[in-house]
DNA sequence: CGCGTTCGTTAAACTGTGTTAATCCACGTC
DNA sequence: GACGTGGATTAACACAGTTTAACGAACGCG
C-alpha cells in the first residue's frame, strides 16, 4: 500500500478494516482531485446530481436561500466527510455547496454506489450506517433549532464540531479553529449575526469559551454538554451487525 | 399471491417491482403484528435497538424530552412508514416512540437488514434510497425550524403531511385528518400550544385553511407552497441507478 | 499613504413568540 | 344531572431575538 491512498479508502477505513478487494474497488472509483478557492459555489441548488465528494482539505457548507431572502446553512462539511450523500436519492441536488475557505475535494461518480452495492455487502452496510448516523445527527440538530436558546444552539454547534474533529484526531484538546464568520454561524444555528456576536461575547465573559482570532477554546465542555443534552453520535456507531462479504 | 401480503412487501413494492425471491425474503422477516392504544410509549429513549416497525394503521411520533423540560417531536410516522431506521446505526434508540392514536405495527428484527444487504443489491439500494430521502426531508424541516415564522412552519407541516398521504393515495383531495392535539403540533414545529392555536385561527380567518373537528382543509395549497418554498420529495425519487440482483 | 471592503461589536427601537392564567366547550362517567 | 377531564381559545404581560444603523479594527490594494 502506498501512502497516497485514495480519499475514500482512508475515510471508510476509519470505521472497519477493508479487504484488499474493497480497497481496489474504492480507489478505482475516484476521479482526480480538484481545488476551489474560498467563497466559490461548487454546485448550485437544482443542478443535476452526478458526483459525490470526499473532503480532502478545508471546510465547506451546504446552504439554501429562502423565499424571505434569508439563508439557511444545513450542513457543515469537514475534512474526511462525504458530501452529497442524501442527494443521491434525488434527480437534482437540494442545496448549494460553498467553500468556506480554500478546499481540495476528491469527486467520484454517483454510479459508483451501484458497484459497491452489487459486489460488497460489507461496504454497503457501512455506507448505509454512515447515512443513518448522519440522520441521527440531523435529528439532534433539529432538537436544537426547534427548542433551544441562542446560547444553547451555539454551544451545541461547538460541541458537535469538536466531536467530529476528534474522530480522526484522537488526542485533540478542546481547541477549535472555526473558519466561519458570524453571519455563517448565524445562518447555521438560525439566528442573526448580531445576536451571535452578543451571545459569543457573553459566553466569553462568563468563562465558557475563550477566543483568539478564529479559534475557539471550550473551557467547560462537560457543563456545556449537560446544558444542551449533547450526545456524541460519532464515537458510538454500532457496526456489529455488518455482514461479511460473500466468498 | 394472497391478499394479506406482508407489510414490508406492500410498503417497498410501492417503489419498485419486487422479484418473487425478494418477496419471499421480505415476508419471512416479519414477526406477527402488534396493537397499541393511543398515548402508549412503545419504546423509550436509550432502550436497546433491536426491531424496526412498519406502520399498518394509525399515526405515531418520535419525541425527546429536553433538559429545560420542553419536548421536541422529531418525526411523525404515518401508515406505510418504516419506524426506527436511523437508530439502526446506534446501539440504543435515540428517541421515544409514542402512539398518537390506536395503532397496529408490524415489527421485524434489525438483523433482517443483514440478510437483505447480503442477498439483494436491488433491495439494498431501495432501502438506502429511502433512508437518504428521509434525510432530505429532515433537511427541509431544518430549514423550516431554523428560519421560518410560526405561520410558515405550520403551513410547511401541513403541506408535508398532505404530500406523504398522497404517495399511497393518489387521487386525494386537499383534506387532511390530523390526529394530533395542538400541544403535539407545537412540539413538532417548535412553538407553544397557545401560539399554534392563535396561528391556526388566524390562518382560518385569512382563508388559508378550514377546520372541522380534527380535519383540516387546505384552501390554497399553491400559495402556501410558494410562501414556504415547499418541495415534494416523495414523488421525485431517483431510482434509475439501482442495480439488478445477481443471477 | 489613502481608500475600500469585510467583519465584529454595540446600542436603541421594535416585534414575534412565550408565559401564565382564566374561560369555555365537548365528552364521558357515575 | 352533576361532575371531572382534556383540549382549544383568549387576553395581558414579559422577553428573547431581530432590525437597523453606526462605528472601529484589520486587511488588501492601487
Amino acid at each position: 500500500m502506498t501512502d497516497r491512498a485514495s480519499c475514500l479508502v482512508s475515510k471508510l477505513g476509519h470505521y472497519i478494516s477493508l479487504s484488499e478487494d474493497d480497497r481496489q474497488r474504492l480507489s478505482t472509483l475516484e476521479k482526480s482531485e480538484r481545488s476551489y478557492g474560498a467563497g466559490t459555489d461548487i454546485y448550485q441548488m437544482d443542478d443535476p446530481c452526478t458526483d459525490l465528494f470526499v473532503v480532502k482539505q478545508g471546510w465547506l457548507f451546504s446552504y439554501n436561500d429562502l423565499p424571505d431572502g434569508s439563508r439557511q446553512i444545513v450542513k457543515l462539511h469537514l475534512p474526511g466527510d462525504i458530501i452529497g450523500f442524501p442527494d443521491v436519492s434525488q434527480k437534482h441536488v437540494t442545496s448549494t455547496l460553498c467553500a468556506a475557505e480554500d478546499v481540495v475535494l476528491c469527486p467520484f461518480p454517483k454510479t459508483a454506489l451501484d458497484v459497491i452495492l452489487r459486489d460488497s455487502p460489507r461496504l454497503s452496510a457501512l455506507i448505509l450506517s454512515i447515512a443513518l448516523r448522519d440522520q441521527i445527527i440531523l435529528l439532534d440538530l433539529l432538537r436544537a433549532l426547534g427548542s433551544m436558546t441562542a446560547r444553547a444552539r451555539i454551544s451545541y454547534m461547538l460541541l458537535d464540531l469538536l466531536a467530529r474533529l476528534k474522530i480522526t484526531n484522537k488526542g485533540m484538546s478542546d481547541v477549535l479553529r472555526l473558519p466561519l464568520n458570524q453571519s455563517q454561524i448565524a445562518a447555521y444555528v438560525g439566528l442573526t449575526n448580531v445576536y451571535v456576536s452578543k451571545t459569543l461575547s457573553r459566553m466569553e465573559k462568563d468563562g465558557d469559551i475563550a477566543r483568539t482570532g478564529n479559534t475557539v477554546h471550550l473551557l467547560r465542555p462537560e457543563a456545556m454538554e449537560e446544558a444542551t443534552d449533547f450526545r456524541d453520535r460519532y464515537s458510538d456507531m454500532d457496526i456489529g451487525w455488518f455482514p461479511a462479504n460473500k466468498v
